[in-house]
DNA sequence: GTATTAGTGTTTTTT
DNA sequence: ACACTAATAC
């Protein structure tokens, strides 16, 4: 295809107003995207434009996306048109962009070249130790939050004890090497500001930028674009107000609002054809949104047939509700790839997991308990973060006795006093201290080992999986799994190691492996996956499915509890909003009024109300199943004499149920013992 | 001194 | 499912 043909093309797969926003080229351009808009395409099509047409060069060009997923995505449908060309784009997340910049420059701020960047639970582990030798026990939640609100808005608490926590916090990140979120975001900036070579380097650089989910930019976010606009003004945002959900981590919708107060000669494109929804479902999402008050004048429209009615579930308890949204699925004939459930809170998974399981229905989590939260997933990274910065102490930590060496609390305290005091990291106090504290022969044997295993790793050249696995074979890491878990569990950690291992292939460094490692987000796990999925609605954020329920729709869940004490009930509207417009055909709206651990009754959501989707008698968009089920005790439907299958072992008869074990036998492996809730039997009818 | 075990708590949303 | 704790075993 020639150059102007494939140009051609491009330009007729937009309707009037997307061409309208991808043809302004210069200056600052805001895009209203209403949900399921195109806004994506535009984005990606805009930039391939750019370069196509050699306005820009690829590597003059900047975007930022909010999940490293979306980032692929957009880099692949690029090179999809320009080639490898693509490749040159900067396009990131706003903290891998960060991490990217630091990186370049890292000794300007004094950090090395190999920082590591601390996770939630190495924060948590740091704050305790801390607290731990000033003998203070103070919420870690509560002092996250206040390492946050200093880090992003300056302000200290009054307490002088929750002060000094929140210094040697700092001072230890300093000293070991090591970065969080935050950090990424503010020590960029703070090298724009300190450096001013620096920021000319990178502002004059990148000549076009482009800002997706917009709505979603907190200040420190919006300063850094600001920095960088200083030789021009060739911005191009994506946006919609109303999709902003992340005012909890700083995000502040305001500041698209302010767009044009912003960037007073900029130019406005209001995207408002829907292609993803049937009217039917942007009906409601626009009869929910209209109430909130602080947005722009926006009505989603398509040109969908109607479809199907969206529908409410009511139930007694969430038990029913997970029944009921099991029998819709198996009703339906659709594949269960077509199919995603989404909650507020991550704990409303629970009853659903179990009815899937129980009804062989696969499915697949995203976030709550994540690929890379698992404990051996966990173990192995730390062991290769220590292996490539030997200053990550909350690494070492968690590696020291894992597994068992002999080595325990009380050496592992003597080797943290001697960090403290000569100010190095505890691997470094291991290695350099040795004759001090380990006079027993057996320890001193066990820590000698211990730190020559990480020096030869550290050492070694080749392949990172080979290292991996060398180093797995060294630390005796699967004979640790099998002797301490039961069969079916260790098999299964077994398997996350080899995906682990499997995931190293196509990275050629381990700085590079580690961070994105440490930056992935949720979604971008998702995609290999089939099978129902389940995910809090931060996380579908960006998605879309046929079939969408939403559950948990209950005063005090949906909207939160907390956020209608803190008076952010606008704020969960959009929530509400952007849930029901990931659904393109079938919508379920669910509530019930009783839940696990929540011991009083549940009214409906206001939502619902808003909806206009209760108080009507004999509602047609009601299905009432009110039926109180007999209680599974067996907790599985399986019979003896069941005609079952397995992932693995293929087509087998029930021979025993034994509480939660059952035997069975299989025409091609024979008798094999199973755990129930591990082996994922489907009954063959 | 270190390892193992049983019992407890966990639940707003996340890069 | 996991981490943490306190108690006991080695």
């Amino acid at each position: 295809m020639g150059k102007q043909e494939k140009i051609f093309e491009i330009l007729s797969k937009l309707n009037d107003r997307q061409r309208e926003a991808l043809l302004q080229i210069e200056g600052p351009i805001l895009v209203i995207a209403g949900a399921g808009s195109g806004k994506t395409r535009v984005l990606t099509y805009r930039i391939a434009y750019l370069i196509h047409q050699s306005i820009a060069k690829p590597e003059e060009i900047l975007a930022v996306t909010f999940t490293n997923k979306a980032a692929n995505e957009m880099k692949q449908r690029i090179k999809d048109i320009v080639g490898r060309r693509a490749n040159s784009i900067w396009i990131h997340t706003f903290h891998s962009m960060g991490a990217r910049i630091l990186r370049e420059n890292y000794d300007l701020l004094g950090y090395s070249k190999n920082f590591v960047i601390y996770d939630r639970e190495d924060q948590k582990r740091l704050l305790k130790n801390i607290m731990k030798s000033a003998g203070w026990k103070f919420d870690v939640g509560s002092l996250i939050y206040h390492i946050e609100q200093f880090k992003k808005y300056g302000v200290m608490p009054q307490d002088g004890r929750i002060q000094s926590v929140i210094e040697e916090y700092m001072d230890h990140m300093k000293k070991n090497n090591a970065m969080d979120f935050d950090d990424l975001l503010a020590n960029t900036l703070k090298l724009f500001e300190s450096y001013p070579q620096v920021l000319d380097k990178y502002a004059k650089k990148f000549k076009y930028i482009h800002v997706d989910e917009y709505q979603d930019t907190s200040p420190i976010q919006y300063k850094l674009i600001r920095r960088l606009l200083k030789y021009h003004d060739n911005i191009f945002v994506v946006g919609d107000e109303d999709q902003s959900i992340y005012s909890f981590r700083g995000a502040d919708f305001r500041i698209i609002l302010n767009f044009e107060r912003d960037f007073p000669n900029a130019k406005v494109v209001k995207l408002e054809q829907n292609y993803r929804s049937t009217k039917e479902i942007l009906d409601l999402a626009n009869r929910v949104i209209k109430n909130n008050r602080s947005r722009r004048h926006k009505v989603l429209w398509t040109n969908n047939t109607k479809g199907k009615k969206p529908a409410v579930l009511s139930h007694y308890s969430d038990r029913e509700e997970a029944a009921a949204i099991v029998r819709i699925i198996e009703k339906s004939g659709r594949p269960y790839s077509d199919f995603a459930i989404l909650y507020r809170v991550n704990a409303l998974s629970r009853a659903l997991e179990e009815a899937l399981m129980r009804n062989g229905i696969p499915y697949n989590i995203v976030g709550g308990f994540r690929f890379y939260e698992r404990k051996e997933v966990k173990d192995l990274l730390a062991y290769l973060r220590l292996i490539y910065n030997p200053r990550d102490d909350m690494a070492l930590e968690r590696i020291i006795s894992v597994p068992p060496r002999g080595i325990g609390s009380r050496t592992l305290q003597a080797f943290r006093e001697i960090a403290q005091r000569e100010g190095i990291s505890i691997y470094e106090a291991i290695k350099g201290h040795l004759d001090e504290v380990a006079r027993g022969r057996k320890t001193r044997q066990a820590l000698e080992n211990f730190v020559e295993i990480i020096e030869d790793m550290r050492g070694r050249e080749g392949n990172l999986h080979e290292m991996a696995q060398e180093l797995i074979d060294r630390i005796g890491y699967i004979e640790y799994i099998q002797s301490t878990e039961d069969p079916g569990q260790a098999q299964n950690r077994l398997e996350n190691i080899q995906e682990l291992i499997n995931s190293m292939r196509g990275y050629s460094s381990l700085e590079e492996y580690l961070e994105s490692i440490s930056l992935a987000s949720d979604q971008d796990e998702l995609d290999t996956r089939s099978g129902v999925k389940l995910m809090t609605i931060h996380s579908a954020k960006g998605l879309e499915f046929p079939v969408v329920f939403v559950i948990g729709l209950e005063e005090n869940i949906f909207p939160h509890f907390l956020s209608i004490s803190e008076n952010n009930i606008e704020e969960e509207r959009r929530l509400f909003y952007v849930a029901v417009t990931r659904a393109q055909e079938e919508l379920y709206l669910s509530h019930c009024e009783r839940r696990t651990f929540r011991s009083e009754m549940l009214q409906p959501s206001r939502f619902l109300e808003e909806a206009g989707l209760l108080d009507e008698e004999e509602d047609s968009y009601t299905i009432r199943e009110y039926t109180y089920e007999e209680e599974d005790t067996g907790d599985h439907p399986f019979r003896i004499g069941d005609i079952v299958e397995h992932r693995k072992f293929g087509i087998g008869r029930v021979m025993s149920i034994d509480g939660e074990r059952v035997k069975v036998l299989f025409q091609r492996e024979g008798l094999k013992t199973l755990v129930l809730k591990y082996a994922n039997l489907k009954k063959v009818s």
